[in-house]
DNA sequence: CATGAATGAGCTTTCATTCAT
DNA sequence: CATGAATGAAAGCTCATTCAT
């Protein structure tokens, strides 16, 4: 309709993913029904079971979404030899603008929700945050190997980083005088002077 | 009769505090029973009742007594003038202990399951979050004032430290070559530097 | 599919209403369970929860209604200038055949079971009781004014009335020589002498 | 000790039921917990159970107390040949008195609260319910026979009268113009006309 | 006489889900 | 695609009652 030649295939599963991703953020997972999520879209609790299984299923849904978002713009890093500098600060440049994205929702969700998946499923999370971290781990480790950042365990320092920017969603919320942009280049150098020798 | 003293007083609840922290830490508040709680302490749910006037005290209980495990030790911190590096050292020590200590329960049920709570009794909770933010901002202002660190916000500065400790409890595991001990020397350094000149 | 009428429409809710009804009577308000209504419909007792948001919601909707069988038929009394002596035999004649009409079942419930309504709604019965007192009033004083009836306190006189009639449900079962209609006779009579001088 | 020679045997029976009567009356029988009434007392719960056996007896020990109230005072009536006149006013007044006395209490428990005791102690409460009824029934046998009453079912007007007086408890409060011998009187005259010829 | 602890039974209500329409 | 009706399961909580002390 609108001529831009995209399909718009699965705008009901966007509505859903999108009310229940603000809700399961704002009320968490269990507290939300799906009576709360069909009012958010405006139609009955059944007609969701046209568009998911269940509601574990909008859960994963989200979650896999989510992490997809965060983990594939960063995939290309890990085998490459670049300036680990420059990919450490963009890392950070996606985790963070993804965490405070204008979608704004599930942060948190990865520390808190994942019990509510089935194994199988949880296991589809957890290899996309594996991935997440052997991404970081190979950045940090040709850091230090090219003795731009101390001899460290890079496990412990990408936990330490990752845990900076995860809670920022719980904090921070842009001003003039500090945007998201400042907000990456202040985690990026407290990072930097943080593993320097 | 008299003169036996009160010992032993709230046995039980301290026994339904210590089970249901565990519980709510692993499956979450919504979704750990009273039944589940009655089950770990080896009695009927409906005993539970003559201890808590209800789920959300439990919950209440536990938080109010982890904050203020970590806010009491260090708030003679908040105006005292001695070295704000050593004072540093000592907040994180503190509060790493208290997240993966013994009792190892609560941690990121600050982050999540303070909207479970009554509106008063998430403020006290919150209170005692602002009396730890201004302990810390105190000691990272007087340090910038010092010139010992680099001139910037203290706000967000606190936030990235509080949120490295905090979620230690997701992935830190003590081991011989990296101990709690260990964990606090090396987050101590990593803020130290980030907070440099 | 449209012009079907809307017949039929809340089915449910008047089988629910009607059993409910008996059920208030027979064993009172609070020892009549969500089950008990459920069984006696035919179903379970979480589908009562799609008709009616609560057990109270019920109890207001049979009070309210059968309420309004007594007062609207007598409303236009209030203002009419007519024969108080067949006005008076009119509002006994309403007032005892809802009583101890077909559906027989409340009665005693605006005595007792008002209190098991919130405040809010026990208002909207209470003022529909108003509705009754004020009509029955009115006739009573005008009878009063012609000389029909002895100078008397006519809420006095009305509440005794009234409460001849409420009760017949508690005693009352027609007979071959005692019908509804012998007895609306009697305690018209019966008022009617005590009114006079 | 205050030297009446009353003994006080069952004072704490005596407190629990007092107790008791003002909570059923005011919540109803269901609605009052075993807590309420110790609360009411001044201890706690488990403490009823040295003075009753259950709930219901406290209940039947009202109910049954203040039905002899009513009924012995009258039994010598049933059999007396004097004058119906007086007879159906002392049977009147002692009704009122103890419906409206200072104790205040029970009232419609009669006509609500039979249902929540064992059908052996209902038979008790009900047989004095029989035995009132007779005694009314006698009185205006009487009347009718000597000529003082217009020939009627005695049994009708019996259950008339008494509907009168019961209710009063749900409207009447004494006011200066209004006293309970006032009201006593009404009643009298309002019974003696729609009696009369 | 009084109580704290314990419990079985039951209650109202919520909720994810199904299914015929 | 959407819904109203229906349900099994379970939840938090209340309560009368028991019993050892």
């Amino acid at each position: 309709m609108a001529g831009t030649g995209v399909r718009e295939n699965g705008k009901q599963r966007r509505l859903i993913m999108e009310k229940s991703q603000v809700l399961f953020w704002e009320k968490g997972y269990a507290e939300t029904s799906m009576k709360d999520i069909a009012n958010e879209c405006g139609f009955r609790p059944a007609n969701i079971y046209n568009f998911f299984a269940s509601k574990e299923e909008i859960l994963f849904s989200i979650l896999k979404e989510e992490m997809e978002e965060i983990v594939n713009p960063i995939r290309f890093l890990e085998y490459e030899e670049n300036d680990p500098l420059q990919q450490l600060r963009f890392l950070i440049e996606i985790h963070v603008k993804i965490t405070l994205g204008e979608k704004r929702a599930s942060k948190l969700l990865f520390d808190t929700e994942l019990r509510n998946l089935s194994a199988e499923r949880r296991k589809v999370i957890l290899d996309l945050r594996d991935d997440y971290n052997r991404i970081g781990y190979a950045i940090l480790k040709r850091g230090i190997h090219k003795g731009l950042f101390k001899a460290m365990d890079e496990k412990i320092a990408l936990n330490l980083i990752a845990s900076m920017i995860v809670r920022t969603r719980l904090w921070f919320s842009p001003e003039d005088w500090m945007t998201i942009e400042d907000l990456i280049e202040f985690i990026f150098q407290f990072a930097l002077k943080g593993l320097s020798r």
